[in-house]
DNA sequence: ATATTAGTTATAATGATTCTTAATTTATAA
DNA sequence: TTATAAATTAAGAATCATTATAACTAATAT
């Protein structure tokens, strides 16, 4: 099922003209395989055992490269680090304040946001961004079984 | 006008038990008067001519006392530093990706979304983050002369 | 007046990300 | 096939916003 994404990612890279380096595939699949949104550090250290060589700018300046091309979203809050999705279809997330737990869930988009702040604001809008934080199941259930 | 938020604020500090010096007042006076969610850089640089001797530590200090007593809402990006807001009031932003610049829109809070998220993530929200991206009115017609 | 607490200053440390440079790999052309 | 050009990588230095530390000062309480 992720073989079917990963060669349609592969078959975008090759439209673009990027070349497929193993590093490049490596963290691409790496993505694709993960459901945590992981941050560059975190991809760096789970294919330091296949690429003991690796540097960490390579694995930013891939994630760069698939963010240009369409296939990577980045993630960014303010303190910590970034953390990357390769699900590109158009979802919202969840964010745990608790544990940092980024969760993925979907709702229509927010078409009548953008055009009323367009109204108000005289901006051409491209885009939005939305995003709940709150507690998560897990941690809830921490909290309750303290009492 | 303003006068009479800055008199708010600072009874809200001193209801908070927190000191009123001299560089705290400054702080929190340029904030209210800002319209711009200058970032604490700006801030120190505005103020280096009254003090002189002002660290930027203390402007990161004097947010984070004003930001834990609810006066200071902190705006945070993925790569650029962190801009502040003085206005309390509920509202969303528009950032022009342009120039940079924020302005504020006001539009009735995304309850449903939040309570459809708890339904299907399981989470106890407790806040959202909504902005729109675009281009402001001065920066269309910047491109538009260019033809 | 003295002790305690909060706040400020200067500077060092941190840490994520980017930059630089040289080496290496890959693609393209002769 | 070989030569040349372009892209990519690796290593480490640099950047830059923010935070931590320690010494000093001002305010407050006893
Ligand atoms: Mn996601
Ligand atoms: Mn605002
Ligand atoms: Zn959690
Ligand atoms: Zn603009």
């Amino acid at each position: 099922m992720s073989e079917k994404r990963l060669r349609q990612a592969i078959d975008t890279l090759k439209e673009s003209g990027v070349r497929i380096t193993p590093q490049r595939h490596a963290v691409l699949e790496y993505l694709l395989n993960s459901m945590v949104h992981p941050t560059a550090d975190e991809i760096y250290k789970a294919l330091e055992g296949k690429f003991p060589n690796m540097s960490v700018a390579t694995v930013y300046n891939n994630l760069r490269v698939l963010k240009e091309i369409g296939l990577v979203r980045e993630l960014t809050y303010g303190d910590a680090s970034s953390r990357f999705d390769c699900n590109t279809s158009e979802h919202y997330h969840a964010i745990c304040e608790s544990c940092g737990k980024i969760v993925d869930f979907h709702y229509p988009p927010l078409d009548e946001v953008e055009s009323l702040a367009e109204q108000v604001t005289g901006f051409d809008v491209s885009h939005h961004r939305m995003e709940v934080y709150g507690t998560c199941e897990a941690c809830q259930q921490v909290a309750t079984q303290k009492h």
